[in-house]
DNA sequence: GTAATATATGGAGGGCCCCGCCACTTATGC
DNA sequence: GCATAAGTGGCGGGGCCCTCCATATATTAC
């Protein structure tokens, strides 16, 4: 028999939509028994189906991260390494910045660990996506040899977290990306001896 | 008479002291009743006392932002503009990095927008210390014209939230502190067209 | 010292949320 | 159709936040 029942697989899929708009609405911290009662099932159902806030975010912006990561392999044939990686850079950005409470689920993964070994994890797949136009841009020698790909992430989901409740956090964010990129003040190699 | 009741007085201190240890240990979410409890007190005189959480966790980091601020009056004296800006950037996130809670607060905070006019704030001191350190090091040519203390305030409460789960968060948030200065990309002057 | 008064307090109650349990329903394979 | 295992949802427990109000207490005036 298939591994799991029909009805169950489209309470799933109806829970996952109520919880996109949900999340989307009251970001990471939406009510987890609202998106229940929206949806027409038990709080239970959704505990069932998600265990944990964790996994329903995760789930929500599955398709999302995705997307970027595709995005990611499209760069990779970009002439430009630098702007290559910048574009990504930029393009999770904007998404991180707009989609309410996925920098909060990321922030509360093991972003911050590369080696944590849990691959399945939405950092996980961002790393191996951005990893190879990290990799192109240092040998290009855009960017130092010391940066880490969690470094870039790390960065990105914090201006997206700090951002969060600006009137035009997408903008913001951004504008701040490219401070970052920049530099606030490179003009010496050996910052702080 | 004086305006508050000596055992208000006492009360309120009290209830601050356990609320630093509270959210040193629990971080910007930590019960409120759970701190009544600790202290001794009924919940309705925490909350009498500090009106919502914020203004707790205003009252418990105001002491690390002054001693922050005074630190800035000082580095005014310092005769390198950069190297002065760079070494309170540096204070102010370690002390961001290591007091849980306070990124967080920041955050919620009026940070983002600069002219909120409330003066009182946490946000709004160290808008003023920053500034002028900020301002000189842009005089001397060693930040671009266009960075606002915001801008710098809230990158580091961003890297202050997105290594909070960090093992070593203080030391994480240093380094990335030193990328953000140094740049990721610096190269080319004109990031992204 | 004592009475009068404003001030401060804390416990009760309501609302919301997360979580685990268990009897009931329902799709599925024979 | 029927047996069965998968799926469900309501219920109760525990916790938190918040408000209200009767009570207790420091302070002031006499």
């Amino acid at each position: 028999m298939s591994a799991q029942r029909a009805d169950a697989r489209r309470n799933y899929e109806r829970i996952l939509a109520v919880a996109m708009e949900e999340v989307a609405a009251h970001g990471a911290d939406a009510s987890l028994e609202q998106i229940a009662r929206t949806a027409g099932v038990g709080s239970a159902t959704v505990r069932r189906h998600f265990p944990g806030r964790r996994a329903l975010l995760e789930a929500v912006f599955r398709e999302r991260i995705a997307t970027l990561c595709a995005r990611a392999g499209e760069l990779a044939e970009v002439a430009d390494a630098r702007a290559a990686l910048l574009e990504w850079l930029g393009a999770f950005t904007a998404y991180a910045a707009s989609a309410r409470g996925m920098a909060a689920a990321l922030a509360q993964e093991g972003l911050l660990d590369p080696e944590d070994g849990g691959d399945n994890a939405c950092s996980a797949q961002l790393i191996q996506a951005c990893g190879p136009l990290l990799r192109r841009a240092q040998r290009a020698g855009a960017v130092a040899p010391g940066v880490a790909v969690s470094d870039l992430l790390t960065l990105i989901t914090g201006i997206a977290l700090a951002t969060e409740r600006h009137p035009d956090a997408a903008a913001e964010a951004e504008r701040l990306l490219g401070l970052v990129v920049a530099g606030v003040s490179p003009s010496v190699v050996t910052a702080r001896g």
